[in-house]
This record gives C-alpha cells, sequence and structure tokens, in this order.
DNA sequence: CACTTTGTTACCCAAACGGGTAAAACCATG
DNA sequence: CATGGTTTTACCCGTTTGGGTAACAAAGTG
C-alpha cells in the first residue's frame, strides 16, 4: 500500500469517527503513521485532503446504489437485490451512516454544499420510476406513497447497523452473533418491503 | 419560568446538541440568558448538572415507553398505540435519538454507566412477553423473531425524525408538509409491523 | 556523484479553552 | 437597616489547539 493510499484511509476512518471540521490533521498524520510534513507534501491543505476523501467516498455509496435498479430483473428481484446490496454496503462501511445523518444535522446546507462540490447525488430516481410504472402494470398497490417506501427501506436497513453497542447489548451477543442478525435481515427487510409495496 | 427551570432546559438542549462530554458550561449560561457564576451557585458542577438532566430526559422516554404496554387493549391495538405513542415522543424531542446513537457509538461502555448511574432502563420487556403469549395464541407468526420487531419498530419510526433535512430537501417539502409525513406515517408504520407480526 | 522524490523533526504562536472561584452588588422581606 | 437569597463581574491559568512551514536527512535513480 502506497503511502498516498495509507493517507486517504487514515483521513477516511478519521473524517467518519469525527466529522468533515473536527477531522485533525495531526491524528490523520498519526493514523496514517507518518508525520505532519509528510501528510502536507502530499496534499497541500486539510480542504484538498478531505474533499477527495468525500468525494470517493460517496461516489462509491452512490455508484453501488444506482447500479442495482440497472438490471433487466422482475422489480421485486430488483427490491430484494437492493436491499442486498444496500445491506453489503453498510455493513463493509458502518461509520458512514452516522456520519452523514451528524454532517446533515449540524448544518444541512453545509453539507449539501459539499455534496455539490464533489458533484455526488443520491440515485433514487430509479426507484421511483419504478414504483409508477408497477402501479400501471398492478404490480404495486395503488395508493403506496413513494417517499414512503425509501424512509422504510433506509429506516429498516441502517438502524441497526448505527444501533450496534445497542443491539449486541440489548440480545446480549457476540461479534459473530452480530453479524449473523445483520445477515439474517436482508431476507426479513426484504420480505417487509415488498410485501408492503405488492398489489394485494 | 425559574431560573433553575431555564438552566435544565437550556443544559438539556446543549446536550442534545453537542454530546455529554462535549457540552460546555460557557455555553448552557449563554442559552440560559445567564452567567457563569450563577450556573455554578444552582449546580456545582458539570457533572451535578448534566448527571441530573441525563436521568430526567431518559426517564420521561422510557416511562412513555413503559406505560405503552400496561393497558389491557388487544395486542394489535397496543402495537398501534405503542407506534404512535413513541413517534409523538420523538417529535416532541427530535435531538434525542440522535445523541444517544451518537454517545453509544463514541463509547458505549460510558454510556451505560450513565444509564446505570441515572437508573434508566429501557423497557422492552414488555413487548417481548406479548410476542411469545401471541405465539401461543396463533395470533403471531410462529417464525417471528423478536429481537427483529423491536429493529424494524424503533427504525421505521426513528429514520424520518434522524434524517430530517434529507426527507424535507429530497422530497421539497417545507415544515408543515414534514410534519404531515411524520404524522402520516405513524398509521403506515403500525400496518407494516402488524402485517409482520400477524400468523398468515 | 548530481538530482529528485520521499520522509522526518522541530517549531510557530496567537488564540481559545474551560471548569471553577472570589468578591462585590443587587434586591426582597420584615 | 439588617439579613439571606440571588445575580454579576472579573479573573485564574495551565493546557491544548492546530494548520501550516522551514530546514534537514534519507533513499532512490540514471
Amino acid at each position: 500500500m502506497t503511502t498516498e493510499d495509507k493517507i486517504i484511509e487514515a483521513a477516511e476512518t478519521e473524517m467518519l469517527e469525527c466529522g468533515y471540521d473536527a477531522a485533525r490533521m495531526r491524528s490523520i498524520a498519526e493514523k496514517a503513521e507518518i508525520n505532519k510534513g509528510l501528510l502536507h507534501y502530499y496534499f497541500k491543505s486539510k480542504e484538498a485532503l478531505l474533499t477527495r476523501v468525500f468525494q470517493k467516498t460517496f461516489s462509491e455509496i452512490f455508484k453501488t446504489l444506482g447500479e442495482v435498479f440497472e438490471s433487466d430483473k422482475p422489480f421485486f428481484e430488483k427490491i430484494e437485490l437492493a436491499v442486498n446490496q444496500y445491506s453489503n454496503f453498510l455493513i463493509r462501511h458502518p461509520r458512514l451512516p452516522l456520519f452523514i445523518i451528524s454532517e446533515m444535522n449540524r448544518d444541512p446546507a453545509k453539507h449539501r454544499a459539499r455534496m455539490k462540490k464533489a458533484g455526488v447525488n443520491p440515485p433514487f430516481g430509479g426507484l421511483l420510476k419504478e414504483l409508477e410504472e408497477g402501479k400501471k402494470k398492478g404490480l404495486v398497490r395503488k395508493d403506496l406513497k413513494a417517499e414512503h417506501v425509501v424512509l422504510n427501506m433506509i429506516g429498516l436497513i441502517m438502524f441497526p447497523i448505527i444501533a450496534k453497542p445497542m443491539v449486541m447489548f440489548m440480545n446480549d451477543l457476540n461479534l459473530a452473533d452480530y453479524k449473523q442478525l445483520l445477515h439474517d435481515r436482508k431476507k426479513i427487510v426484504s420480505e417487509i418491503l415488498i410485501n408492503d409495496i405488492k398489489a394485494k
């Protein structure tokens, strides 16, 4: 792994742990096991570094989410696929959701400005379009509200990730049990969502 | 409103906004529109003040949640009631969930120690017991996993609260629209949960 | 060896921090 | 005016902060 990679990785960890503004160049250097001088040799300023990290992180998650609805599978299989892909992504990046939510609440305008600057956008258009088509085809409940489908999906998937300590403690799970629970949950969540969407 | 009340209120706001450790006596005094001297006249230390605020806040939410399952209504009505009460509570205390989640992730052991010290405990026992009874009576799906019911419920209710800026922005809502969405959601969430729990 | 890239060390330095305190002032009530 | 509860002001003070830089060292390269 190159020094630059180590820096990017350390900066990502730091940013997700502490938030954008509270991220410290000192701790990034420490995490990357280099010194502050070298850090500034690779990235001329904190802004330059974090902009890059922010961009990389978000385009990764949005790409994953975007690809989900581009396959040509049946709609309900796509839901299942979306749940699986999104869950897997968050399992790999467990600190991301809390970071987004915190930043968004701390200063919504600044957060959106950063999103804009990084040129990243959440890809929910695909889901919304297919829901409309599904209604026409009679697959989808006519009175279903699209915005709630999105909220249901994200809430059901995200909560056990951001509440990991609570989940483990309340159910007295070790790490392996917890991972198993997250794994089991993909099917459970898919079923709940599809059940809710499906025309009766 | 007495000075002490103003202090408690200001301290709660500060604690929920900044977190337990990052809460500052200075800003609490400012928020309460008094000076630091007076603050220490009422509460001899930061620890004394925040312990009290923590205790008050949590016992309030846990009492609300606990009472839900003590009525003698039918089980599915209780679910609906629980969803309504919990939703209403979070609508009144929108910053609480993110505070809990952040504290829990920052330092789980310290957070639990504070809970213990304040003598507050989440009351999910009632729900779990009734689920078991429901299975025996044939009301509830035999293969339902209780831990997921809790996760589903919290996730579905909490997410739109902690993601308020996103919800408003993505759906282009003003504040009134957003509140309406939260209100509408109570019914939607109840139906999803009951549908999932009910024996087929 | 000459030159470039990569890496280290030490230091800058004003500014804010931040919980806590002492002493004085203000203000009711009797 | 005296008494006690309330409120203000000013100050403490060592510590940390924190992005950024300059000078020096090491290592790779042709």
